[in-house]
DNA sequence: ATCCTTTTGTAACATTTGTTACAAACCCGG
DNA sequence: CCGGGTTTGTAACAAATGTTACAAAAGGAT
């Protein structure tokens, strides 16, 4: 059944009927659940993920441990990042871990650059997922130059809302501070304000958007 | 001149012949000088500019006028950004301008897609150029995440002197602080720091990198 | 219910960054 | 050499964020 949906997927992306069959071929799904690592910082990418199901959360790390989110790949989407880690042959400078379970198909690098120079639908695949990768990164840019805690804490909420479709966040103080990159009691302080100002409602493990 | 400069760069990139001699017909040479826009935001990019001489300064702004510094763009290198927006056919998100008088060359959207999947030279010289972004997006994104601003500006002159090759930097407080989206005064003050520290001499519109 | 762990609330304080204001130093043109 | 603009230095203070410490509340397991 997963098939099914992976093959509604890439006719859904206007994909070549000999492109789909190839991918198809060479591809091979991959079910990983929710929290397990998708790709670890560092490490070499091989295979190219597409997401068929679930949601992953991208992150850059530093060296201590500390981490900073910057999107999440959704449904029909792929890792632009790991294109080029593949392409380059280079290391993964991210890292990704499944926020919820997920089902991927991954799809080996060995004939991406024949796939780009064939199917002109693969070349558009390939340039709009390069493109919105910038621009979710750009959004992550203007975050953290241009705005203070409290709004990006907002808006954070709001992005993860839109990415699981529900008003329901569960998550606690410490993992939000985390993917902010900042300590437990600064967003504990800053969700108590946004619930004062009628934005949000807490209860344990869960924050409700209003 | 130029064009003999232009076709070294070219070759050095593993060009094939034909396709320098398509981007050769259908480009054409363009001057910038120093401060001037290159790029100004919210543009329609048609053209690809890839830079024969000089150094270009690629920002992000947000509405009310402030900035922050993403990276330099120099000889041989091509604005990835630009591509995707010819491809995607987008606004820009960013601001570019010239640090020092620059000699580009421009080159028509028109031919882009055909060239991908014609030049195995073209397909690898515009992925790495992604990947040369991404990467400078990723640094960009790690200075605002995990440093306080006395490394940043550090890390800021640094970059500034590996871009221009000079140990010595012709900016004024005022200037440096827009780039890193802080205030005068708070640059004069870490300047000052690193002055203490040895690491830098200040005089007017000039820092030496000791 | 009781114990234990996890999560959240809160206070007090330190540090970093931003703001305002003004003086001093420098540079250029006349 | 004398104004006048620009650049830099500095102080005093405000606001935002980070840190430490501890208490209270919630939930799960026995």
């Amino acid at each position: 059944m997963e098939n099914t949906k992976l093959i509604a997927m890439l006719q859904n992306q206007g994909f070549e009927n000999s492109l789909i069959d190839e991918i198809l071929t060479v591809g091979r799904l991959k079910k990983v659940s929710k929290g397990a690592s998708v790709i670890a910082p560092g490490s070499k990418a091989t295979e190219i993920p597409l997401v068929i199901d679930g949601t992953i959360k991208v992150m850059r790390q530093d060296k201590d441990g500390s981490e900073i989110f910057l999107y999440y790949l959704e449904g029909g989407e792929a890792c632009a990042m790991s294109i080029t880690c593949c392409l380059e042959n280079k290391k993964s400078e991210f890292s990704a871990v499944a926020e919820e379970d997920c089902i991927l198909w991954m799809i080996p690098m060995g004939s991406l650059d024949a796939w780009i120079a064939k199917y002109p639908a693969f070349r558009k695949f390939v340039f709009t997922s390069y493109q919105k990768r910038f621009d979710e990164m750009l959004m992550a840019i203007d975050s953290m130059a241009f705005m203070k805690m409290d709004q990006r804490l907002y808006k954070y909420l709001l992005d993860k809302k839109q990415a699981s479709g529900s008003f329901e966040i569960h998550k606690t103080h410490e993992q939000i501070a985390r993917e902010l990159n900042t300590s437990r009691v600064v967003i504990s302080r800053l969700l108590k304000q946004l619930e004062n100002e009628g934005k949000i409602e807490q209860y344990r493990n869960k924050i409700e958007i209003l």
